[in-house]
DNA sequence: AGTATGACCTGATGGC
DNA sequence: TGCCATCAGGTCATAC
């Protein structure tokens, strides 16, 4: 569910809400989201930093690094009370941290250090200087969308946002990156980094069940251009934006702007 | 290296 | 009301 610009509005509002606490107590649920692997007793540990890598909630320790990744249907709340899918309670002074996670496509990893599985992605699309987002485009040569979804390509953007930054840059989804004219995708950078601010700037899109660690749902998808408006009518020119099927996820164009 | 498919989970929705 | 198929913000593994 929640990509980079919802996860951003997640992690602002832990930071400042957990910066500095210290973890009381833990309780996990056992669940897919372990994978097997429960963290190792916190109590007493300090949360140094809240940070975004990617889609993943990184939550700094003085003591190893808890990174958590909603999937399609997680959520951090404070102050809830248990149900059934609760997976995990932090508990801090004064505040309660929990993950709900429906399907258990989310997943909490503890390690030492950063772990590999941040580690290994790519660049952050609102880090990478143009020049090196040409570079890595070029460089690969299957359909765009498909790559932007790729997280070793750049880490964060999911369906939604693939969808509206094509729709916005003029590209269709399945044209090849390494045959896109630089022109193209300088354009791409651009588009890519007004939409991710504008996005993060209203508190993320809320399609069905994305909300906030407040539970308040975003407001973006009022401002989807093709993300769910198969047969509306482009805001550019009028003719019906289809979807179809590409890089397994469905996806929403316009097949007059967004040409092949 | 690429891509296509299915798997992993549960719930919501729509057709019959 | 019930049953069935399809779809959903995401990865991951496997097979061509």
């Amino acid at each position: 569910m929640p990509e980079l610009p919802e996860v951003e509005t997640i992690v602002r509002a832990l930071a400042v809400q957990l910066r500095g606490l210290v973890i009381e107590s833990a309780q996990y649920w056992p669940s897919r989201v372990f994978r097997g692997v429960m963290p190792p007793e916190l109590d007493g540990t300090q949360v140094k930093e809240v940070r975004r890598h990617g889609k993943y909630v990184l939550v700094e320790l003085d003591r190893g690094y808890l990174a958590i990744h909603l999937g399609m249907t997680g959520k951090l709340l404070f102050d809830v009370p248990h149900n059934q899918y609760t997976r995990a309670q932090w508990h801090f002074k004064g505040i309660r941290l929990g993950l709900e996670d429906i399907r258990q496509f989310g997943r909490v990893i503890w390690a030492e250090q950063m772990p590999e599985e941040l580690r290994k992605l790519g660049p952050d699309p609102l880090e990478i200087s143009v020049d090196e987002f040409v570079i890595r485009a070029r460089s690969h040569r299957t359909g765009i969308k498909s790559l932007l979804l790729t997280q070793t390509f750049v880490r964060g953007i999911g369906n939604i946002y693939a969808d509206e930054l094509l729709f916005r840059a003029k590209v269709h989804p399945n044209r090849s990156s390494a045959e896109l004219p630089k022109h193209v995708l300088r354009r791409m950078w651009k588009e890519m980094t007004t939409l991710l601010e504008e996005a993060i700037s209203h508190g993320g899109s809320s399609i069905s069940d994305y909300v906030n660690t407040a539970g308040r749902q975003g407001s973006f998808q009022k401002e989807h251009r093709v993300y769910g408006k198969a047969g509306e009518p482009c805001g550019n020119c009028g003719s019906p934006i289809q979807k179809t099927v590409l890089a397994q996820r469905g996806t929403h164009y316009c097949p007059v702007c967004q040409k092949l």
